[in-house]
DNA sequence: ATCCTCCCCTAC
DNA sequence: TAAGGTAGGGGAGGAT
């Protein structure tokens, strides 16, 4: 492309010039923005809390200010006064002694958050956490274990809808073992060919309205009578009432039941079939049908705006929503619309339904991508090959428009309230503000009273206490209104806003940005691939982006909130906070006589929203929905609550009410993965429910904040203040769509052009940086060459590596060049397969202005920015509400630990960090073993090398090659992937089989074949699980060993096994504690091994000290650290290992007590680390054991 | 303890 | 055709 450099992006969003960009000011009395302090005091003591002294990390004093805005919102007379913090807590007595019991037992463990979670039973919410994991994996087993069995679901692609009986796993373990395809997710380019489910939704009813949906006692019956039944028998027949209700009460019900066989035999866990016996009389008797639920409210011609010029909203009650609207909105409420109950909901299986892509993934590969893509040209015109394809990339995508919007609007909303502070109060209007006022009748009805109103003091109605009143301001179908404004005639109908127009069949897989409330009326989401949507509803109209139109018209939604609110937090494009506390106090204290009904109390919170509302579409001739509430959840809430087209102040006393029933999915900030997380530790997302539990047990879910703060949100409670603008610390570049390289030379040119693509961007906001990172997304060797999403990336492996970047003085730089020649330079130290590469991304980060830099001699060094300590930081803390939040003194704050960076131009030493996915740095080539060596390896261990090199695109000699097929490749880390936090996906391990390598795995954990039934996986699961599963699940194990029945059995081992090619001398003792060289720099690996041998003599009679183990293990560490070359590497590491295990074998050889459980305890887990190390590097795990 | 780095997660 | 970007909060765990 070479076409960058300064030619200032002509690929921008339709950016917020100065111009458009003066938003007017309305008179401004310069009130400081709303305080942050609340008050203080009152009693406390019912909150439940597991800490029966306070914490450090969570002093009284918190959970004071929490309670306050409790108590107030709360209208103060809630029955939980009466309650004693043991009405909902669980007995502490046992949670503090479960945790110190493991803490003797382990002291390695003890920090563990799911030990200090005691008060839930850590361990068994931790356990079945994992179990969970395992679920997927079984299923998968359980396919490759049922060659025995009639394959009676051939050809079948089965997909599950929601609750059934019996399970999903169970389902899913039958389908896939009798030769059937089980469909993780329904995309309307890869349909299934039938559905299972126990019930449905009105809308899900009709959305599989054109599938063959039966009961899965058609797959249970089939299975019994060991052939095909006929669907038709089991169609699932619409039933009406809650699909939650439904679906628990099939679990309740009563089971009769035939016991199934278990022709299994060892797979008992996996194929057990004895409990998922199902009446269907249970699954559909019994419940009215209510038919009227069958067809979406919404039909065809009843629009909601007939004449598409919306009136004026009406003067509502208190906390009445509006009244028109009620057939869309009746909709919404009775079809409980979900923050993607699924997985994110997408076109594309692999990113997001995480768990699912297992088997299944190979054949959802998008056929005609394929095809095009063989065709050379074309995929030089059309992918990021292509000079021309940045610039268009950019242009039209939308993510990367409200990215950029967002950002500039936070600008944009700083530097006009920052005027307004500045300026006197009599400034005069920016112009558009006078032209705004013809659009608001707010100033003709309810004049402002000048001069400040002390909100404290008002305390007529229900919003007059002392609290915030908060507005969320959002525009209903954002690209769609505005899309409708000039098209009429698509008023009242399902439309969709997405690239692709026309109606190029049902497979589209262009995405849906926005879809009217009458496409969501038949269950169509944001973010949905149009096919999906055409699936749903066949009259889809879809209408191209206008991306200017959006700009614009959120230009007068911004200017116009201006004019109302004390303090506005710019959240999007179409969306925002106001803060009008002040502004509600001043209409409370205006003179009666102005207002229209003197005579009623009013709400004049919701007043002023419907002004708002009228201005806006006076203005844009959209429609916005606002949320009024005293802090930001709730007004969030409310919105959700008021759409489509209207407003709802959700007051103090409803709070409780309004919480029960929500799910925690639906609070802002917990999405998908969270949702699981808590389900899996609490088994329940209600925040009803989750009120019960302590503070301290959802930290220990969740972490400290996250805890903190959900614990306050199933409350309502929201202490954060509206957010002012911050400072960037970031400015990034990528792109995941249409990366096809077949070369180097192709991808190091669009790295060239990415990174002066985020030079341009350093220099629209004026910084400069000093670091770079390259990320690259690869293709997951188990996802299908092309992704299901057209251009996707599909399912991925995701790398990161930075270095430092600077000018030629050595200054932060906004240098494309400069940039450009780090990123090349990461990217060539590794070694990837050019045509695996699915997505590009370049960061920089510790960002600097331009002033604070210059002189700075070559080689000097520079400060490091210890210049801002989290300058913001504060104002976000969940919950301590005397924190000030305003920006930090900055004066000293500032320690200039004066860091001396002397490295102007460093080389790319390829530096692996040990824990998820950093850039595998393959320093072990097939040229540095030594082929006697490879030859002593076993299998396993010669396969993780190899995988390793094939990841990493290295050749593999002819020598180093093996004869059969099958591989244990596991992933570093996944892009993405709700299921589980920070765990990579398990993979399976087809190559364990034997009795003797399934005998080594045991051991090699200390584990017997009893002790896996305790955590509920059979054997034959267990072995099939990658190495690193399997180290994970044996620390459960002992752990859990530990603590329930500590000191009985020891496990039995298995036969000694020799080492293989290890040549270890034995040596003299010398001295009894362990050094392991932090001090002598090079020390060689016998003497190591000397004073390893030295140090178990005397340690090991007694428990292992962590600290000295943990030298050694620091050891091992900057063996595997590629960084320090002095050391030995993998070889010595292992060998240091190996040696290590060999002690310990000899000195318990026979028999074990706790002391050696404990040692062989901290073996393992050195060994898994390393494993982990060697993993991420390799994207292999080593999994071999011996002993 | 506190900082730093490398992630994951979330939202639009 | 289609345009799956991006910044910041926060957790885990190592370094200091
Ligand atoms: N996955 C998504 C979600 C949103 N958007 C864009 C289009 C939306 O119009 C706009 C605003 O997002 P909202 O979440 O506010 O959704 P809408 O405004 O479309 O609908 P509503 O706010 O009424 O729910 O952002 C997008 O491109 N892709
Ligand atoms: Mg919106």
């Amino acid at each position: 492309m070479g076409s960058q450099a300064d030619s200032s992006a002509e690929f921008c969003s339709p950016s917020f010039d100065r111009a458009l960009a003066e938003l007017a000011m309305p008179e401004l009395d310069e009130h400081a923005p709303p305080s942050l302090c609340e008050g203080h005091a009152s009693s406390i003591r019912s909150l439940p809390n597991d800490e029966p002294t306070p914490s450090p990390n969570w002093p009284d004093e918190d959970e004071m200010a929490a309670f306050d805005e409790f108590e107030a919102e709360q209208s103060r007379k809630r029955k939980r006064e009466e309650e004693g913090p043991e009405g909902v807590d669980e007995p502490r007595v046992g949670a503090t002694s479960s945790t110190k019991d493991i803490s003797q037992v382990d002291p390695m463990y003890e920090d563990h958050p799911a030990y200090v979670a005691s008060k839930f039973g850590g361990i068994g919410a931790y356990l079945r956490h994992k179990r969970e994991k395992l679920q997927i994996q079984n299923a998968a087993i359980a396919q490759s274990q049922g060659q025995g069995k009639p394959q009676i679901f051939k050809g079948l692609e089965i997909y599950i809808n929601g609750y059934t009986v019996p399970p999903l796993d169970k389902l899913r373990t039958m389908i896939m073992q009798h030769g059937g395809t089980y469909i993780p997710y329904l995309a309307s380019f890869r349909s299934s060919t039938h559905i299972l489910a126990t019930n449905l939704t009105p809308v899900k009813f009709k959305e599989f309205a054109t599938y063959k949906v039966a009961t899965p006692t058609w797959i249970v019956d089939s299975v019994k009578a060991g052939k095909l039944l006929d669907w038709k028998k089991y169609k699932l027949m619409q039933n009406g009432g809650s699909a939650e209700r439904q679906g628990l009460s099939q679990f309740l019900a009563p089971r009769e039941t035939p016991r199934g066989k278990k022709d299994k035999g060892k797979g008992r866990e996996i194929v057990d079939v004895s409990d998922m016996d199902v009446d269907e009389e249970g699954v559909l008797g019994g419940v009215a049908e209510s038919p009227a639920l069958l067809q979406p409210v919404i039909e065809e011609g009843h629009d909601l705006r007939p004449t598409g010029i919306p009136l004026a909203g009406p003067v509502m009650e208190l906390g009445v929503p509006d009244e028109d609207q009620t057939d869309i909105r009746k909709a919404r409420e009775i079809f409980a619309p979900t923050k993607g109950q699924a997985p994110p909901l997408s076109t594309d299986p692999i990113t997001f339904e995480g768990a699912a892509w297992m088997g299944y993934a190979k054949d959802a590969e998008n056929k005609e991508a394929k095809r095009l893509m063989q065709n050379q040209e074309w995929r030089e015109q059309n992918t990021a090959v292509s000079d021309k394809f940045l610039e268009g990339y950019y242009k039209n995508s939308r993510l990367h428009h409200l990215s950029t919007w967002k950002s500039e609007l936070k600008t944009l909303v700083a530097e006009a309230q920052k005027r307004a502070e500045q300026s006197s109060s009599m400034k005069q209007l920016a112009p558009r503000a006078s032209q705004r006022q013809a659009y608001s009748l707010a100033h003709a009805v309810l004049p402002r009273i000048p001069g400040r109103v002390d909100a404290t003091k008002a305390t007529t109605s229900a919003t007059s206490t002392s609290k915030r009143v908060i507005m969320h301001v959002d525009f209903d179908a954002f690209f769609v209104s505005c899309g409708l404004a000039t098209r009429p005639e698509l008023r009242g109908k399902a439309v969709v806003v997405c690239h692709a127009q026309g109606n190029q069949g049902a497979s589209s897989t262009s995405e849906i940005a926005s879809c009217s409330y009458e496409a969501r009326a038949h269950g169509v989401k944001n973010g949905m691939s149009l096919g999906q949507a055409r699936g749903l509803c066949a009259d889809i109209r879809t209408i191209p982006y206008e991306f200017d139109v959006y700009r614009e018209k959120s230009l007068l939604f911004y200017t116009i909130l201006m004019s109302y609110a004390d303090e506005v937090q710019a959240v999007s494009i179409d969306e925002a906070l106001i803060d009008v506390t002040q502004r509600v106090a001043e209409l409370e204290q205006a003179p009666p006589e102005l207002n229209e009904r003197s005579d009623v109390a009013q709400d004049f919170a919701k007043l002023l929203a419907e002004d708002i509302r009228a201005d806006m579409r006076e203005a844009t001739d959209c429609e916005v929905s606002i949320g009024v509430a005293g802090n930001i959840l709730l007004a969030r809430l409310a919105t959700r609550h008021a759409k489509p087209a209207g407003s709802y102040h959700l007051t103090p006393d409803e709070v409780e009410s309004f919480m029960a029933p929500l799910d925690v999915g639906e609070l802002h900030n917990f999405g998908y993965a969270t949702k699981k997380k808590i389900e899996s530790t609490f088994g329940t997302t209600l925040c009803g429910e989750l009120t019960k539990k302590t503070k301290g047990a959802l930290q220990a879910c969740l972490g400290e904040k996250n805890g903190q703060t959900l614990f306050n949100f199933v409350r309502g409670i929201d202490l954060r203040p509206l957010t002012p603008h911050q400072e960037r610390r970031s400015v990034s570049a990528e792109v995941n769509y249409g990366i096809r390289f077949v070369n180097d030379e192709e991808v190091i040119k669009f790295l060239t052009d990415l990174s002066q693509e985020v030079a341009r961007r350093l220099r629209g906001i004026d910084r400069l940086g000093r670091q770079a990172t390259l990320k690259i997304m690869v293709r997951n060797p188990d996802a299908p060459q092309e992704a299901p999403k057209f251009m996707g990336h599909g399912v991925c492996d995701v790398y990161n590596k930075s270095l430092p970047i600077s000018g030629p003085t050595g200054a932060a730089t906004d240098d494309g060049n400069r940039i450009a020649s780090a990123i090349v330079k990461i990217y060539e130290s590794q070694k990837f397969d050019a045509k695996e590469l699915r997505g590009i991304g370049i960061q920089v980060q510790k960002l600097e202005s331009r002033n604070n830099v210059e002189e700075r001699a070559p080689g000097q060094g520079v400060l490091a920015f210890a210049a801002k300590p989290n300058p913001i930081k504060m104002a976000s803390e969940p919950v301590d509400l005397t924190m000030d939040s305003s920006p930090v003194i900055a004066g000293p704050a500032t320690r200039l630990r004066a860091q001396v960076k002397p490295k102007p131009e460093p080389i790319p030493k390829p530096l692996v960090r040990k824990t998820k996915a950093s850039f595998k740095a393959v320093e072990i080539l097939p040229s540095d073993i030594d082929l006697g060596v490879w030859a002593s390896m076993d299998t396993a261990m010669q396969d993780e090398y190899r995988g390793g090199w094939r990841l990493a695109g290295i050749k593999i000699p002819g020598a180093f090659e093996r004869s059969r097929q099958p591989q244990a490749s596991v992933s570093p880390s996944k892009a993405r992937h709700a299921h589980e936090g920070r765990s990579r996906e398990p993979s399976l391990n087809p190559l364990i089989t034997s009795k003797t390598d399934v005998n080594k795995i045991l051991t090699a954990l200390n584990l017997v074949e009893g002790d896996l039934a305790t955590i509920g996986i059979s054997l034959e699961a267990f072995v099939a699980l990658d190495s690193e599963t399997r180290n994970d699940l044996a620390r459960d194990i002992s752990r859990k060993k530990s603590l329930f029945r500590r000191g009985s059995e020891t496990p039995t081992r298995s036969p000694h096994k020799v080492v293989p090619h290890r040549d270890i001398a034995v040596s003299l003792p010398r001295r009894p504690t362990i050094r392991m060289g932090s001090s002598e720099p090079q020390q060689d690996i016998d003497s190591v091994l000397d004073g390893l041998t030295a140090w178990m003599d005397v340690a090991a009679e007694r428990e292992p000290n962590p600290r000295e183990v943990k030298v050694l293990r620091k050891y091992i560490r900057r063996c595997l650290d590629p960084a320090s070359s002095s050391l030995g590497g993998l070889q010595d590491a292992d060998r240091v290992l190996t040696w290590w295990e060999r002690l310990c074998k000899q000195k318990w050889s026979a028999g074990q007590d706790e002391i050696a459980n404990k040692w062989l305890a901290c073996l393992a887990d050195a060994r898994r680390e390393m494993n982990e190390t060697l993993g991420t590097r390799f994207a292999v795990n080593l999994g071999r054991k011996r002993l």
